[in-house]
DNA sequence: GTTTTGGTGGTATGGTTGTACCACAAAAAC
DNA sequence: GTTTTTGTGGTACAACCATACCACCAAAAC
């Protein structure tokens, strides 16, 4: 059995395609046809790596919640060695502020797959719920240790909260991403002690 | 000219048309034959008192604004004769978490269209900003009423993005809307002095 | 060297979508 | 009573979409 090509690599290269697609027009606008064009093959190469275009939906959500995931780890290791509950909240709060480019594409993308979900029952199910569940007990610990509430799941639960809507207001355009990290300080500033 | 129907009453009724089509399967999946049937007429109709399907989606949008602007209003007259900032605040907060059935489609047409406001330039505009940034305000307004803090704008902002968080993430299934009221009412009781 | 088999291109097909076009009825205008 | 004008239905059309199908090449297996 040959095997020319490294197949895990392809299906990244594709999804790239299909990530930098939709984040240039929707993801509602992604067809089979502009993916390939966008990856430089031909639509039966897209074929013939994720059968049908759900699959590749899904395939690219899939990567999309993991590289997500690596980018709250990068944040978390650049805190360097400070194990204070306010930094660590903090970077975990700051990564769904859209900033540069490439994190605004980011969070766009993920918020158009999130409300798709809501009414596509392919796109449905725990996976958009495991990843914001696990973020929100973490905060809950980090508050826990901070001692700095009495409640500290509600607490998480608002800061989860307020770090999804600050988010999107900035992908909406309704406030700079400066405004949003000077918002979610004073927020913060407000609840913990300070550093 | 002869007149024999209502244009306003017709176009509201092929708009609401589309909003139920819209809460059952999602705005992506709304065509111009799916409104139709919905409104129990033939597609000729919605081409002639909506020309496009842009004018159309324009159009729904707007009454979908002025919709949800009418359910604040009702929320704070309900609130009877009490002008304690903090009963308005709840009120209006409160309104952004989908309980009843209605409301729930309505929060998720609504974000679907803001949501796809941001890569199509035909929903773009300031049209989704007005109303946020009045509420804002009348936000800021109230709690400078209640003295509670010395940041007023920034606590606003923060109000404004923990209710869309939270009704964002009932929306998703990750939270119940009784569970979002407590917490909505948890952050009140912490930042406002009591009624 | 022949035969599998993995990888690729091109193209056909069936279905759907938005919109344009044609016809017609009936009320109003004159 | 004739002529506009408004409202309505049906249908045709061009574009686009996802997917199925056919052909081919080259590397590997034997």
């Amino acid at each position: 059995m040959p095997k020319l090509v490294d197949h895990e690599e392809r299906r990244a290269h594709i999804i790239d395609a299909l990530l930098r697609s939709a984040a240039a027009s929707g993801l509602h606008s992604v067809t089979m046809r502009s993916v390939a064009a966008e990856a430089g093959v031909s639509v039966r190469l897209v074929q013939y790596y994720f059968d049908t275009k759900e699959q590749l939906l899904l395939a690219a959500m899939t990567r999309l919640t993991t590289r997500m995931g690596e980018r709250i780890q990068r944040r978390l290791r650049a805190t360097g060695a400070s194990t204070a509950p306010r930094d660590i909240i903090e970077a975990v709060l700051l990564e769904a502020v859209p900033t540069d480019e490439e994190s605004r594409a980011f969070h766009l993308i993920h918020t158009e797959y999130a409300v798709l979900s809501v009414t596509d029952p392919a796109l449905a199910g725990p996976a958009f719920l495991a990843a914001p569940n696990e973020m929100e007990a973490f905060l809950a610990a980090q508050l826990t240790a901070a001692g700095a509430t009495d409640s500290p799941r509600q607490e998480a639960v608002v800061l989860m909260a307020v770090s999804a809507g600050l988010g999107l207001s900035v992908l909406l355009g309704q406030r700079t991403p400066d405004d949003a990290v000077a918002v979610l300080h004073h927020h913060l500033g407000r609840i913990l002690p300070a550093r």
